[in-house]
RNA sequence: GCUGUGGUGGUGUAGCGGUUAGCACGAUAGGUUGUGGUCCUGUCAGCCCGGGUUCAAGUCCCGGCCACGGCCCCA
């Protein structure tokens, strides 16, 4: 027996109806929302993401070679690629775009519950314009999107990078050294809710010029950012948290003002979530993002409770297109929405149509076989038992394959022109004569009337 | 990368040094020839892999693989 690689998954019937079903339920808020699907290779260039991401990303892919020594990698993540085929082939359409898009992502790393080395992302990129709206369209669609699963216990997270970032360095941080990036570690700890390391940070170079003031506004604005107990509208608290030179303060106020247009703009356009903090210490760990950052978590999944994060980034550069930024987009765990799901016994299926059993009885698929394939042409799903058995052997499949209805047909059926149809529900049958109309209308008629 | 727990037919499990490795569900074939779900009978199918200890190992020891959990990480 050869077994599965580690890290991935099969799915079975069962499962797969529940990933379909959610991919479609997703599909269909996005399309509501002006967002069309889009696909990309599986495989891509390693560069693609030693660009985005850093070479020592390398570590986490499946990288290889071709047979012409080309350096490809299964895809990690699907933004990039996105990214790549916007400014390849699509210079040309209407900005913005909205494009979703959903696959599998490969990343070389333990796997557990709710982390798998293959694993499905559906995301969202909204490209070619920015600002407050943008990213509460972005937001909203988020929101709609877990409202469609049906889960009830989830918090949404939005916060600031830039709002981060200039305080950081207002605070004077980036003059501590040159080599080393003091800011980006700041904001890890501060991700991380690491607030004891990221004083340490602070104690270790007390000697650097910060002064007593920048301290207890840096100790403030933490306490301010929803980690910490705090009271009243963070983004208030913020905004007069600091005195400056007035060129400084408008700029301040400007990004606040706009972050607060996007919260309210969220409020507008989409329902309000089971739970809402703002919280300018996510920084979600990526340096492409450039201001309004999110994550949305499900508490019931434990250790891996992120099911989907974005925010504003800026990496068309990357691709020459350098006027497209920033855009705006997220990501789905499409695996931990499913356990999540799976955990608070939530479903998006929707009805199935009625199921069909035909069973032949002895040499009759010469006559049988149009039947069926007609049937299946007005789509209905039809299960043909393709075995020579006996009758009650042949009921006995039909109601293990779970169908509605059966439909037995024999020489003697041929030969009257006339036929039986069965509900297994109730063991209710009727009548119909041996042609593809007729037959049809007393399948609808017994598939409503159940 | 560190660490904890566990792996018995397809599924769920019992057995914890010597058993024909038990049970349930399942699949399949019958219970006489054109009507299912119940019932009865037969059949199928298992100790994750490799070493070691022992007269004897699912059962004890070591390693690997896989799964699940806790840290680390998560572009």
């Amino acid at each position: 027996m050869v077994e599965r690689p580690r890290g991935t998954r099969d799915f079975g019937v069962k499962e797969m109806a529940e990933r379909l079903a959610l991919e479609r339920g997703l599909d269909s808020v996005a399309n509501c929302h002006g967002y069309n699907r889009v696909q990309t290779p599986i495989f891509e260039r390693l560069d693609l993401f030693t660009a985005k991401s850093g070479p020592e990303v390398v570590n986490q892919l499946y990288a290889f070679k071709d047979r012409s020594n080309r350096d490809l990698t299964l895809r990690p993540e699907l933004t990039a690629p996105v990214m790549r085929m916007v400014a390849d082939s699509m210079r040309a359409n209407a900005k913005p775009l909205r494009l979703s898009y959903f696959g599998q992502c490969f990343r070389y790393e333990e796997s557990k519950k709710g982390r798998y080395r293959e694993f499905y992302q559906y995301g969202i990129e909204h490209i070619g314009a920015s600002g407050p709206l943008v990213e509460a369209e972005v937001i909203a669609l988020a929101i709609r999107m877990m409202q469609a699963t049906g889960l009830q216990d989830w918090t949404v997270r939005i916060g600031h990078v830039g709002v981060l970032r200039r305080i950081l360095e207002q605070a004077g941080i980036d003059d501590w050294g040159d080599s080393e990036d003091f800011v980006g570690d700041a904001m890890r700890l501060l991700d991380k809710g690491d607030y004891s390391g990221f004083w340490d940070m602070f104690q270790d170079n007390i000697a650097m010029d910060i002064s007593d003031d920048w301290m207890d506004l840096l100790a403030n604005f933490v306490g301010a950012s929803g980690k910490i107990q705090r009271e009243g509208d963070p983004i208030e608290t913020a905004r007069e948290m600091f005195q400056g030179d007035a060129e400084w303060l408008k700029i301040w106020r400007d990004i606040l003002d706009d972050f607060e247009a996007t919260i309210r703009a969220v409020g507008a356009l989409a329902p309000t979530p089971p739970k809402l903090e703002i919280d300018f210490t996510i920084s979600r760990g990526l340096d492409y993002y450039t201001g309004m950052v999110f994550e949305f978590h499900v508490p019931s999944l434990g250790g891996e409770s992120q099911v989907l994060g974005g925010g504003s980034y800026r990496l068309m550069h990357l691709f020459d297109q350098p006027d497209l930024d920033p855009c705006c987009g997220f990501g789905l765990g499409f695996d931990r929405v499913l356990l999540a799901m799976e955990n608070e016994n939530v479903s998006i299926q929707k009805q199935e149509r009625g199921q069909i059993a035909v069973i032949p009885l002895k040499d009759v698929h010469a006559q049988v076989l149009p039947i069926v394939g007609g049937l299946r042409d007005k789509g209905h799903k039809v299960h043909l038992e393709v075995r020579d058995r006996g009758l009650k052997r042949a009921m006995r499949w039909a109601n293990g394959m779970g169908v509605d209805l059966v439909m037995i047909i024999g020489e003697r059926d041929i030969e009257s022109g006339n036929i039986e149809i069965k509900r297994l529900a109730d063991g209710f049958t009727a009548q119909s004569n041996l042609d593809l109309e007729s037959i049809d209308e007393v399948i609808s008629n017994l598939l409503h009337l159940g």
